[in-house]
DNA sequence: TTTATATATCAATATATCTTGATATATTAT
DNA sequence: ATAATATATCAAGATATATTGATATATAAA
């Protein structure tokens, strides 16, 4: 109950659900990408992206100062059908707007 | 999204779960017999199949002054997947108990 | 070593959701 | 018509979750 709980509630919230439809749609990005692209501040950003990498939904990968989270791979057949059903429920995420100062 | 943030909220939350598990089980049921089955208060009960209901996963049949719940059938891909994760998730419900006096 | 950038986490507040007990409505039996 | 049973809904309090702003840590550049 519990792994399946932690997995409906990571999804059971809008900004993750843009969230993870963005990184789905753009690859991989860096916090700070999608801090600039969504308007939001870092410390909600950053804990949704935990939410959502303890969910089992993301990896992330630390190279220099950066975070990159993507979609896991492979990923179970559960989490890929919450996926399916993010990509045909037509949500609204923004453009890729890269925000690192230096790279 | 606010179709798929209802599916998901209607089964973020484990004493839903465990009734839809129950339904799922036992097929056709009394909220009377859930009340009892489950040693909860029925207003607790009732709230948690509206939600079920409103969500797409149950429907409701009244027969006299019984109101059966049963799974919605047919029932689209992404419910069904939700459905097949909680039977493999081994979540434990309770011994079908009938609750009415009279039928 | 100092400064800037990137990210994570904490504490406080705001917001949403759940549980309970009371009440309302409907159906059936007496 | 009255009483019993079944179900739904509301209001109040309890609990959980989200957002913000502040702070901490780490890397890299100057």
């Amino acid at each position: 109950m519990d792994i399946f709980l932690n997995t409906i509630g990571a999804v059971n919230d809008a900004t993750r659900v843009e969230i993870l439809h963005f990184i789905n749609t753009n690859g991989e990005v860096c916090v700070c990408d999608i801090e600039n692209s969504f308007s939001m501040i870092q410390s909600r950003i950053s804990r949704h992206l935990k939410i959502l990498k303890d969910a089992g939904f993301l990896k992330v990968d630390r190279r220099g100062r950066w975070a990159y989270y993507s979609v896991r791979a492979p990923i179970d057949e559960f989490r890929q059908s919450i996926l399916k059903e993010i990509v045909c429920s037509d949500i609204k995420i923004p453009l890729l707007n890269k925000g690192c100062k230096n790279e």
